[in-house]
DNA sequence: TTCCTTTCTTAAGATATCTTAAGGATATTG
DNA sequence: CAATATCCTTAAGATATCTTAAGAAAGGAA
């Protein structure tokens, strides 16, 4: 089994030596180019990623036809469309890689089927979306108690070189804010 | 058991009929009067609560002093602040009923055993960590695209009598609006 | 009912942020 | 290297929303 995801495993549930090989089997290698899409608006997210390598972002286009970035994935996190993943409804946003990716894949019915072959995985899901769930509520608040200014500045001291991998335009798509808007906030003392 | 409590749990796990039994034990009846606190800032939330009757609002005192609303709770719902009650840390937040509380309450320990001797509640609690966090990811985007007028009017239409069960005021600060602003928009045609 | 507290409204001025439009800088490709 | 596409900045005017302050309305207690 990949070591990135073992390790990952451990730090959530302790598992008998051979549930890895099981799991193993359970998930797929797949990757994706630069500019490459997981997945697009309007079809049904089928798998969940476990990203070893690269960057992706998820975004979906407004009214206006303007990008919106809901959430960047990094190396060992999950990205997946929620919604459309859990409920099996058509997606609302698109997953597109911004570097290279790597990542293991594992579809809806094959992770069903793992929870019945080794209920510990059922446990570490459980504990993997508490805390996401707790890192979105955190990640809310952020946004209705920070301004502009604010939001970038501890996006920058909390995710180092972060700014340098995603071009100025996505950040201030994520933070919420127009690209001119974060360009006069950054000349500012 | 309680008859709420059991068919909410009938919507996501079949279990065994005996099990019912169980883990009704686990749980025990908590009531507070309204105005009462189910939590304070500064204390550990140590118990889940599934409210059977009543009103809640989770909420903290921000830089200068006004409340923000983060949460409200409802019937048939998990009422706790997730952060404290997973990781052990002092809440940033109260819990406090708005109308006369009735609640199914489990302590963080509890629930860990219960966990091992039912081990679908694990399934149970990991399906309920995500539809939050989908209601989660909802509501923030929710919170982005919409502006305040809008906001208010979905509001209104998607819990009917809601408005009238809650000062003015507390919408406001959920929504993330100043009363002022609040009383203006409804002014508007 | 009367008083006191809580809640809601009004209005004026202040501020954060957006929109539009244009040009400048930087990367990527042929 | 030139050419093209991508990305970033500047600035002016527009808009949403907040702040402050005051008074009006509604609700609860005496």
């Amino acid at each position: 089994m990949n070591e990135d995801l073992r390790s990952y495993i451990e730090r959530y549930v302790s598992l008998e030596p051979q549930d890895y090989a099981v799991i193993d089997q359970y998930f797929e290698e797949k990757s994706s180019p630069k500019k490459g899409f997981l997945l697009e608006v309007g079809k049904v997210c089928t798998h969940n990623y476990f990203l070893l390598k690269g960057l992706t972002r998820s975004y979906y286009l407004d009214a206006n036809g303007h990008e919106r970035i809901i959430q960047f994935g990094k190396e060992n996190w999950w990205v997946t469309a929620m919604d459309s993943f859990i409920n099996g409804q058509p997606s609302q946003i698109n997953i597109q890689a911004l570097e290279e990716v790597t990542a293991l894949a594992i579809s809806k019915e094959k992770l069903e089927d793992l929870y019945q072959q080794v209920p510990k995985m059922e446990r570490l899901f459980r504990k993997v979306a508490e805390n996401w769930l707790i890192a979105q509520q955190r990640n809310s608040h952020f946004f209705m108690k920070e301004n502009s200014k604010e939001r970038y500045q501890k996006l920058v001291q909390s995710i180092p070189n972060f700014v340098q991998r995603v071009p100025q335009y996505m950040i201030a798509s994520y933070l919420d804010i127009s690209p001119e808007y974060l360009s006069e906030i950054r000349k500012r003392p």
